[in-house]
DNA sequence: GTTCCTGCAAAAGCTTTGCAGAAGA
DNA sequence: TCTTCTGCAAAGCTTTTGCAGGAAC
């Protein structure tokens, strides 16, 4: 159940505990980039003393390590996606849903040649999503 | 001195205040992508009457109407540009400086066939700037 | 004169910090 | 045992809200 989550801590020489398996295993299974709150009021039901500082202490460290992924798009307040395949995010600006993208580019010459150590590419569109575009009609 | 950015107000309906071709004027002289605290501190210094919330309701409006542009690759704060000529934003995590890019890609068809109305795109890269690699020497 | 904008004060919300105790390896 | 992580309480910052007065047109 949580041998995946278990395997990727492990890779990274990361301490494996019960917080950062749920942690993983929520995001995991709840592909809706949630913020920091709504992962904590989750994992609060099957486990009162969950403190949102671990919450935010696991988060920032899976993303470091590149198990998770940051979503900054709205501005004020952090989202957080299991990361995989490479993909992109939308906002709408109608109903503030974030809706994943599948997009690719090649990397182009002048931006490896551009002295920089480009360790992250994250893209953001902007704009009004299919249903709310529907829904205005 | 202020013509030029009160012909974008004026374009856009909106009316003309002091505040915000003071505004206008800091951001476009100053391409460090500040955020409110660092615009409202440098513009109370000539007019201390001056109120955060002027600040925020101005780039809130100003970047609605797309005369500036809001960057939130930080997460924790919103920071703004003058500069809404297609460019891109590389964030080094040494540092914390916010460094402009220039890459252009062509607009693929799977994402212009994804039903949404896409507004807005951004490109954000995080790693380590090359004066921070330098030093790191 | 009407509409929109500014500024003040207060509140709200997200995130960070410091530290003691607990748990993992 | 040593190192790292968790959880609590408090503080720090950025942003939002409500509203009265004022400025723009």
């Amino acid at each position: 159940m949580f041998e995946k989550y278990l395997k990727q801590l492990k890779e990274k020489n990361l301490k494996v505990t019960p917080q950062r398996l749920e942690i993983l295993k929520y995001l995991d299974e709840h592909r809706t980039h949630p913020t920091v709150d709504e992962i904590y009021q989750n994992l609060k039901k099957n486990n009162p003393s969950l403190s949102k500082t671990t919450v935010y202490n696991s988060v920032e460290t899976l993303d470091q390590y590149n198990i998770i992924q940051s979503i900054t798009i709205t501005g004020n307040e952090i989202r957080y996606d299991f990361n995989r395949e490479m993909h992109h995010h939308f906002l709408c600006k109608t109903c503030g849903e974030i809706i994943d993208i599948d997009v690719t580019c090649p990397m182009q010459d002048n931006m490896l040649n551009c002295k920089h150590q480009i360790d992250e590419v994250h893209w953001y569109f902007k704009g009004i999503c299919k249903n709310c575009l529907e829904k205005e009609r």
